[in-house]
DNA sequence: CCTTGACCTTCCCCCAAGGGCAAGCACCAT
DNA sequence: ATGGTGCTTGCCCTTGGGGGAAGGTCAAGG
């Protein structure tokens, strides 16, 4: 099938397609026409891929983790691995966004919210005082 | 004072300060050897704009924050609903990443990680079986 | 006076993970 | 045969930076 069909049956834009296969990804036979033919393999990959970027696996591991996935003899430890590393780095920035929203989020509670220009948000921005301590 | 004293005194780096002025968020003035001169006000600037970093504020809002608070007649108001609205994204963001974690984590939970090939990470990824479902 | 080294200037390429557009070629149906 | 749709490549844009080349400036020291 072209480019277009496997796109619909992958859910992955043509244009990413594409540039999966510049990755190493996918790597469809080209025609005579030179148009890329793709085979319900290809397209399995294809939402392999989508489904591990959904999880925000970076292009990297999805690489490795697709090689994982075509090898039999593959130790699913490999796998394991590779799943928690990656869950204790979403976690951990995760953990650090929120530590930055509750320090945001308080400062902006000691904010008037009013019509004058007093502000203890831009006092901290400005660093005109120390940062505001952890317990007010 | 020249770029890279500025830079040493307000903790961004000479590139990115020059950065922040194609942005148009500092303007130094230039000499006659077309070298950047720095004010200590510039310096003031360059350090608001390192802490709204720190608070992971986008540069376009970072630009809004330092036009409010070089605006005397500024009302705190502008400045809190920026900040807030900030606060939410960075909370729906870290939540979404933690639910994404979650999953992960419970998919990994269930792999053995030992030297066999059978693994439920990948069975999800590849779609073969229904998504594990939020209840195991 | 001249050299050397540190600093500054502009310009370009790179990263992730895409989006979008344009010119040109291929294919299919009317 | 001709138009519309689809495919090809190539380029620019995003965010918030990092790195480096080539060349101009300045101050110190021989």
């Amino acid at each position: 099938m072209n480019i277009g069909e496997a796109a619909a049956q992958s859910g992955v834009s043509a244009k990413m397609i594409r540039h999966y296969e510049t990755l190493g990804l996918v790597k469809p036979v080209r025609r005579a026409n030179n148009y890329r033919s793709y085979t319900p393999q290809n397209v399995a990959v294809l939402r392999f891929i989508r489904h591990a970027r959904d999880l925000a696996f970076p292009l990297a591991e999805v690489k490795q983790l697709l090689a994982l996935w075509q090898d039999e003899g593959r130790e699913s430890a490999d796998v394991r691995r590779i799943a928690l590393g990656h869950v204790e780095a979403l976690e951990e920035k995760a953990r650090s966004m929120q530590a930055v929203a509750a320090s945001l989020r308080h400062l902006a509670e000691h904010c008037a919210g009013d019509g004058k220009p007093d502000c203890p948000i831009l006092d901290d921005l400005a660093g005109s005082r120390q940062r505001m301590a952890a317990e007010d």
